[in-house]
DNA sequence: ACCTGAACACCGTTCAAGT
DNA sequence: ACCTGAACACCGTTCAAGT
């Protein structure tokens, strides 16, 4: 399955002469970003022209305007003024477009240190990945979802940051190396579900009254833990749930550090 | 945002007389389980005729043969047999099928204790829950990503199970319930990066080389502690993140049973 | 090198008409 | 109640032709 992407079912083995380019690289990977850095490096934009920037900045008004449905390639264009072949000249694919996009927003996530130690240092960290990507309006996992994903720019930025953060806490290179990564998995994994059908922020509580009528429907027998825990768990919210998680982890953490053994 | 999922701009309230059906429920979502379970008593389906089952099963054949992309009503029809629009007698949406498939394949996941404690059985668990989400195909958080997930039938009996375990090692029920909460994200988080772009069941080993390469061609200075790990970064494998992501969980958990008091 | 109108090959969904 | 052909209103992407 190397042609993942294409829709003709022909392959053009051996047609081409071959210019080492073969598999076109997925959007998001390694690979991609790294023939994307060699590209743009030789490009002529125009006065008033359009750029990937320019594309990445509307494609994120329209998300958090409309949401990642309304999101297509037509209303990139449309906004921008330009017909939509033309976006095509910076992006190859609606796929490229939602990777930058992804990557883009991590931007906004802020490193720093609190002073108050590694704990303190980390929570803020998760605290504050989360916060941006709930931000990002509706695609939970659009971009992270793809394989490969977390080698943008802003994402290797992160990678350095918390692997300092938890090289200096006392963590081995491999401890540091595999908790970042499960930290960057955990954060995400908390925002994919469990949000409430009206999205942003919300807590679940928005459908607890829903879920209490669907437990009550059960066959009274076959859902006793569910039963006794029900309303707890009907009203959990995402936030508690999250920090419940959080501590768990950090607590994980902690019991590998040297000063605990 | 309430008419989500329609395209029209234009909204009809109280055009129709209102029969207290107001929002349609989103698909996955607790309402929309509970109104479809009554929807499905008053069927009355023919000989040989279509089913929600066989649809669901042959998206899931289309899934696993040709991937997610390759999964539209009309490829469901058209291996029925049917024309595409027949369908929709059963399903309303194709965001409906994706749920139901999503629910569909959770009940693969076998609940077993292993007679050798809490800490053995949630291992398993963890692990068997991985084992079936990464046996599907491609949409690492197509179904899961919707809000109010979990609501389905299989995710419940699979709540039921581990709600259990928790209360049993000790756990307050509302220990538990964020306990069980946070293990499903955990577990849906690990499967949706860091897959290598061959999809199935490698080990993120395939990108290793790519992701040496752009580590490589980084700014010396910005990136010293990504440079030192890098070798470790690279090379880890989504198998051996999840290991010790699961050692943090479990070590997080055991520290909050009273035993550890 | 960049931009674009027009077209191609698809989608999901609806609806009137049939059984 | 169920099924269906035909159509509607979209998509992403390509390509020849322009500057």
């Amino acid at each position: 399955m190397v042609t993942d992407g294409l829709r003709s079912p022909a392959h053009d083995d051996g047609a081409a002469p071959a210019e080492e380019t073969a598999v076109p690289a997925e959007p998001g990977s390694a690979r991609w970003w790294t023939e994307r850095a060699l590209v743009d490096r030789r490009r002529r934009p125009r006065a008033g022209g359009l750029s990937t920037e320019r594309i990445v900045e509307t494609a994120l008004e329209i998300l958090r305007e409309e949401g990642l449905e309304a999101l297509t390639v037509r209303s990139v264009a449309e906004r921008l003024g330009t017909s939509n072949a033309s976006l095509y000249r910076h992006i190859a694919s609606r796929d490229e477009l939602i990777a930058l996009i992804a990557d883009h927003v991590m931007g906004d996530i802020r490193l720093d240190r609190t002073g108050r130690g590694w704990r303190a240092d980390v929570e803020a960290l998760m605290l504050e990945m989360r916060r941006v990507i709930l931000s990002q309006p509706l695609p939970p996992s659009a971009g992270r979802s793809k394989s490969g994903s977390g080698s943008g720019p802003n994402m290797l930025r992160l990678v350095e940051f918390a692997l300092a953060l938890y090289r200096e806490a006392g963590l081995t290179d491999r401890q540091a190396v595999y908790t970042t990564i499960t930290m960057i998995e955990f954060v995400g994994g908390s925002t994919n579900i469990r949000r409430s059908p009206a999205g942003r922020g919300s807590n679940g509580v928005a459908g607890a009254a829903d879920l209490r009528q669907l437990l009550d429907g059960l066959p009274a027998d076959d859902f006793p833990a569910l039963r006794t825990a029900g309303n707890l768990y009907t009203a959990a919210s995402a936030d508690d749930v999250f920090t419940h998680g959080m501590t768990l982890f950090l607590d994980g953490v902690a019991s590998q550090l040297p000063s605990n053994q």
